[in-house]
DNA sequence: GTGCAAAAAATCGTATACAATTTAGTCGTC
DNA sequence: GACGACTAAATTGTATACGATTTTTTGCAC
């Protein structure tokens, strides 16, 4: 009866095989910074890692380049993405221009449990932010992502939901390289704010809570370009 | 000077080589309605007609399938999108989540020559909604996508701009399948009256005047499942 | 003639092989 | 010793080959 079995899951049946695995796997590497921007993502080299044959890493390869996480060079190989700081200006741009809208399409939609849910993404979140050590901070990322992922289900949009996957994990690589501040990169209670604000069914001060947020989290980035990135360029423009 | 040269192009240099040209002439022949919704794009097929291995046909299908533009089922193969009433109301909700933030965008950037450009497409537009005749009407359903993503170009984030991409493509297929007047499937003088109002600075009324646009169009869908989705379904669940 | 089961054909999933391009290394010349 | 051209290694681009799954056809029983 409810439309949405057909709409949040973009593949009918379970995974293409393979490829989609090793996409993933790859994506998710690259989204919790184990894999540094600019490393070079060798067709061979994923395909022994996998234990599958170079043409499956191809196809995993070429499918995250389709979502901006890899960049590949002709005849040169694939790349961890390496987004300039204009880059990442656009792709906070368009979370300020996309999010808001999600926001209201979510709060019209949202069910109790629902907000439960949210509710209990937020507790595991600040319980992260208190552990120490790596795995917590990457924990963390991924927590913090999740919550905005989980805004974008809730909105009930699947072609919605596809935009915002691509835009919070390439806002963890931008992070990555241009965050600053060595605490949580999204931020303190706003989340909370945000999820009180839509609880009271006030959708104006929730969609200014997270334009806020999101202003936050770009004012903590040092968009000046990276010496790596010059230097690349200087050498193979 | 102007890092914009390294956003506006995903791709660096020329295209990937094959997988991209076919990839590029299946989707215009879809946008184009060329091929129907819920045809079988064999990928020997697609590669004896290129003249190519099934490997690049196979490449090409997956890069439109990331698009939305063609369903790969496993084991089965790729098939033409046939979105759903469904889909097609979360493609035009989409539009209307993204489009006004676009035109906001555009409306800050835009050069007098960029608006002599938009004019243009518009004459061009009104001279083929003159005509008669399949070919000048696919034509015009092109035109009339190309002004909207014109204006996502002109906003000058790339990543918007691929979005838009793929969401006037799939408001093609949309159109064809569920549209219902046999004019102009996107209407009339709006195009001009959204330029004329960015041309006033009159931001709120060109937004205003944009989401009547998309509303417009919509109106004009009936979104009923169609037989032919049901007699499939019926005989391959 | 209808319905089901098994075999044949077609199609996809994956691996391997070869060609083309790039990159690294080497040798010779200045 | 530095620079440039040539050769060799590595990597990507594309094609072909083989195994797995699906679809169609065939054949038989009822």
């Amino acid at each position: 009866m409810n439309s949405a079995s057909n709409a949040l899951q973009t593949t009918d049946d379970s995974a293409e095989t393979g490829a989609q695995q090793i996409r993933d796997a790859i994506r998710d590497a690259i989204v919790e910074r184990r894999l540094s921007p600019g490393t070079k993502l060798s067709e061979s080299d994923v395909g022994n890692l996998f234990n599958v044959s170079r043409t499956l890493a191809r196809a995993a390869l070429q499918a995250l380049s389709y979502e901006g996480l890899v960049n590949v060079e002709k005849n040169r190989g694939a790349f961890v993405a390496y987004p300039s700081p204009d880059e990442a200006r656009q792709i906070f741009a368009a979370r300020r221009l996309i999010e808001p809208g999600i926001l209201r399409e979510a709060a019209a939609r949202i069910t109790p449990s629902e907000i439960q849910h949210l509710k209990q993404l937020l507790l595991e979140e600040t319980r992260l932010m208190g552990e120490r050590g790596q795995t917590a901070r990457r924990a963390e990322i991924k927590a913090s992502g999740d919550f905005h992922l989980t805004l974008a289900a809730i909105s009930g949009n699947a072609i919605m939901q596809r935009f915002m996957d691509e835009l919070v994990a390439r806002s963890s690589l931008v992070i990555a390289l241009y965050g600053q501040s060595t605490v949580s990169s999204c931020g303190h209670s706003e989340h909370g704010d945000i999820v009180a604000a839509m609880e009271s069914k006030d959708l104006d001060r929730a969609c200014r809570l997270m334009l806020h947020h999101i202003a936050h989290i770009e004012a903590d980035l040092d968009l000046r370009e990276r010496r790596t990135q010059g230097l690349k360029d200087a050498f193979e423009p």
